[in-house]
RNA sequence: GCGGACAUGGUGGAAUGGCAGACACGUUGGUCUUAGGAGCCAAUGGGCAACCGUCCGGGUUCGAGUCCCGGUGUCCGCACCA
């Protein structure tokens, strides 16, 4: 017998997978069909790193398990490798990013290979790649068609290290995602995409997903709908009037000031009136010079500026009430103004205390001196006018009634939501196929003329001025406009790195179509994805910006479902063997070049695996690796004894093996890897004396979606006709998973005192009589009879004996 | 502050309300060996024992790691969102 070398067995059997095509989906409709889905890898220059094989061999395991199930399975991979980090090495060594995109993708191939995954090598994507941006162009002129993209001037955050804009959802505590630098605000003239229109339905339709739990709240907290209502202040000595929004108007008597945004248009617009302007104008300007980061640390102390010689009026009380401006109010959120109730909003509380202002108490059931009442769930209205007495959502419906009678205000929904900032500037990303022409203004390119390729330039290094190195391309910029054939220049910014990733899985049901996107019969050949696995931190960006374009996609009939994931699920992040964040540096990690050369591919997808719970978090740890080592090592060996043994099922583990089939095909279909793995090793131990060749040819099925060189090269050997990755998943026979007799537990007064074996499918009386026949409990019975008694058929008795 | 997850041996981790600690690592002992940082076999939650044990305190139940209430702690997401 050989020994087992994973180095001379791996790279044969992954050169045959492929040159057999074994992966390949087919193009047919026999409604087997399974579209299984990873998030498809930023191809970076470090390579393959520990988060990639988790995912990875979680979903391979399922898709090869589902093909030996007899489906017809597609499970693709692609490249999103626009973005920053190929463009900074380009700049830093001087080479050009498609270059490196192509040398990493080479290297990523070459590394994912060596894993043994089971992609279908026939569908990869490139987001780089012109034949694939042409569509992605192509869905941004259609949004721009329907009035989707804009571009509005508006304040946005600016990474001054990037030297580029975020989205919002790329600000992470007002520090860049990226490069942890604190985002600046600057005012700049943006493409956006309309995402908000779609938020009712992005909220609603999480109904129709079948999401983690925590994947569903996160989005529907990301979105944040919330019901209030706009309410009108006439603003004292003027015709105008101060709108604000509140999710409280059921506390309108208690607002005694007014807060507006610095940023608010109406400091401008009175300036003439505010007899402190000059104060105001300065605290405004500081404001500004805060970035969001600033301005979320200083969170504890308000400060701001009244408006003096401002007064709006209170439409309940009649009342007039002081103005102030206060970086504590955002100009992104509501309308930029609100109405302050210091008793019932902690953060007015505040204000009003730092700044003298009266508090009023309009809902019962706190102390307002002390702190803001904003419990609403019991609250009665007090100092309310018509509104006293009445429960709190009730005076909120009696409110925003006798406001709209008067014109005064009307219900309204509002998002958390903002538009999405749809641009960046820098060269690495799909040009965005307009052209700016002085007579017509704003002009799509002709469809005819995508896709629209990225110049082939030397200096891609971005400016300071906040514009794209594009513009500095004369002979790209200068175009003719479309429309009218006038000079024109064309717009220089570039698509975010969500772009392509919002339709890649489209793209790889017909990735080599040259005339749409993916035909008709191929998205519905595939589409919806029945299982996308992803990680966490894609919830509010990816995840959310994908759904929004299939569903614009499925408005203009393009796809032919409202959602485009029909699963998905959240595998865990791994954690250093110190128990955190893997880090080059710290050396907690592991390096998976390193663990296939010393161990072999199968020993790595069974480690990384069997480390723990697939979904959960857990900690990478060496030692795991020896134990899974450990187990192939047994499996060849066992295999090798038992090939002279014949076909037939080892008498006393039958049972057994068929239970392990059933607990490996259950727990693969709810990601328990682990399990599914330890109830393998646990049979394997269960052959004490070795077992037949029956037995292992069933086992090195079920291994094989896990382990699959291994199991190949054991499946030749026993000069089985075809692969092992292709023969049928074992079955299991369920009156075989069972045994004749079985072992109750016996518990006295609830604690367990003893087991009794007894014939399976026994009677109540039966197993209470065969517990008390028992000597020890009949000893503890004493002659007695028990009082009560409990049986769980096949499982336990519970006497219960009185005194 | 809001939302979500979690807490089990020396360690990673198992347990549809029904024998807690599967499986693995480590450790100890044995065996084989010139050798053992290889393999194989055995033991391994604590306690001499009766018994006691799943973060703490209550509760529901014949029975709770699991369900409910109240704490403590850890992690993740969002956050002056009106």
């Amino acid at each position: 017998m050989e020994r087992y070398e994973p180095k001379k067995i791996e790279p044969k059997w992954q050169k045959t997978w492929l040159d057999r095509g074994c992966f390949r989906a087919a193009d047919r409709d026999e409604g087997n069909n399974q579209y299984v889905l990873i998030e498809f890898p930023y191809p970076s220059g470090v390579g393959l790193h520990i988060g990639h094989p988790r995912p990875y061999t979680g979903m391979d395991v399922l898709a090869r398990a589902r093909r030996m199930q007899g489906y017809n399975v597609l499970f693709p991979i692609g490249w999103d490798a626009f973005g920053l980090p190929a463009e900074n090495y380009a700049i830093k060594n001087n080479i050009h990013p498609a270059e490196v995109v192509r040398q990493n993708v080479e290297h990523f191939r070459k590394q994912i290979r060596r894993l043994g995954y089971s992609f279908d090598d026939t569908r990869e994507v490139n987001t780089t790649d012109p034949a694939y941006y042409k569509w992605t162009q192509w869905i941004f002129l259609k949004m721009f068609e329907k009035g989707l993209a804009y571009k509005a001037n508006m304040p946005v955050n600016w990474c001054p290290s990037c030297k580029c804009v975020l989205a919002n959802e790329e600000v992470i505590g007002g520090l860049c995602e990226r490069c942890e630098s604190p985002a600046e605000r600057r005012d700049k003239s943006q493409w956006m995409l309309k995402i908000t229109e779609y938020a009712q339905r992005l909220l609603d339709d999480l109904a129709l997903c079948d999401f983690p739990a925590r994947v569903a709240a996160q989005q529907k907290n990301w979105i944040g709908r919330s019901e209030g209502a706009e309410i009108l202040f006439p603003l004292a000595g003027t015709e105008e009037t101060l709108r604000v929004y509140t999710t409280r108007p059921d506390t309108l008597f208690g607002a005694t000031y007014m807060v507006i945004s610095p940023e608010h248009p109406l400091i401008d617009r009175y300036k003439g009136m505010i007899r402190n302007f000059a104060e105001a104008d300065a605290y405004r300007k500081a404001a500004a010079r805060k970035s969001d980061f600033e301005r979320t640390e200083l969170i504890k102390e308000k400060t701001g500026v009244r408006l003096d010689g401002i007064n709006a009026v209170n439409p309940a009380t009649g009342g007039e009430i002081p103005v102030f401006a206060s970086d504590y109010v955002l100009m992104s959120y509501g309308t930029g103004a609100i109405m302050a109730v210091p008793g019932h909003d902690a953060r007015d509380w505040e204000f009003a205390r730092t700044f003298g202002l009266p508090i009023v108490e309009v809902v019962k059931g706190g102390d307002v001196t002390k702190e803001a009442f904003t419990g609403t769930e019991t609250g009665i209205m007090v100092n309310s006018g018509f509104l006293d007495g009445l429960e709190v959502d009730d005076a909120k419906k009696k409110i925003t009634g006798w406001l709209r009678d008067k014109s005064l205000g009307e219900p309204v929904v509002r998002f958390k939501l903002r538009d999405w900032v749809f641009a960046r500037q820098r060269y690495w990303g799909e040009p965005i196929p307009i052209v700016h022409c002085p007579a017509c203004g704003m002009v799509p390119l002709p469809e005819e003329e995508l896709p629209l390729r990225l110049p082939d330039v030397r200096n891609y290094r971005p400016t300071d001025t906040g514009e794209s190195p594009l513009a500095a391309i004369t002979e790209w910029v200068n175009t003719t406009c479309p429309k009218c054939g006038a000079p024109a220049k064309r717009e220089t910014d570039t698509m975010p790195q969500w772009a392509g990733s919002s339709w890649y899985f489209l793209r790889y049901t017909d990735p080599d179509n040259p005339d749409t996107l993916a035909s008709k019969e191929a998205l519905r050949r595939w589409m919806p994805v029945d299982w996308y696995n992803g990680g966490m931190e894609h919830t509010t960006l990816h995840l959310l910006y994908s759904r929004f374009w299939h569903k614009f996609l499925y408005d203009i009939g393009v796809v032919e479902q409202p959602e485009p994931y029909k699963k998905r699920t959240s595998h865990g992040f791994i954690l250093g063997s110190d128990g955190t964040k893997i880090s080059k540096t710290k050396n907690n990690g592991m390096d998976p070049d390193e663990v296939v050369r010393d161990y072999g591919a199968d020993t790595l997808r069974l480690t990384i695996l069997f480390i723990g719970d697939f979904e959960k978090g857990c900690q990478w740890s060496d030692k795991a690796i020896k134990g899974c080592r450990r187990f192939l090592e047994r499996v060849w060996v066992t295999a090798h004894e038992a090939a002279e043994r014949g076909g037939s099922l080892t008498p006393g583990v039958e049972i057994k093996l068929h239970q392990t089939i059933q607990k490996v095909t259950e727990d693969i279909e709810e990601l328990k890897f682990n399990t599914a793995i330890a109830a393998m090793m646990s049979l394997l131990s269960a052959y004490e004396k070795g077992c037949t060749r029956g037995d292992m040819r069933v086992l090195l099925r079920l291994l094989s979606p896990f382990a699959p060189h291994i199991c190949e090269e054991l499946w030749a050997a026993y000069g089985e006709k075809g692969l092992c990755c292709e023969a049928g998943w074992p079955q299991y026979d369920p009156a075989k998973t069972v045994e004749d007799t079985v072992e109750l537990a016996v518990q006295i007064n609830g604690k367990l005192r003893g087991t009794v074996v007894v014939p399976r499918g026994c009677g109540g009386d039966e197993a209470v009589a065969a517990a008390l026949a028992t000597e020890r409990i009949a000893a503890a019975a004493d002659g007695r009879a028990p009082f009560k008694s409990f049986v769980v058929p096949d499982k336990l008795v519970n006497l219960i004996f009185k005194g």
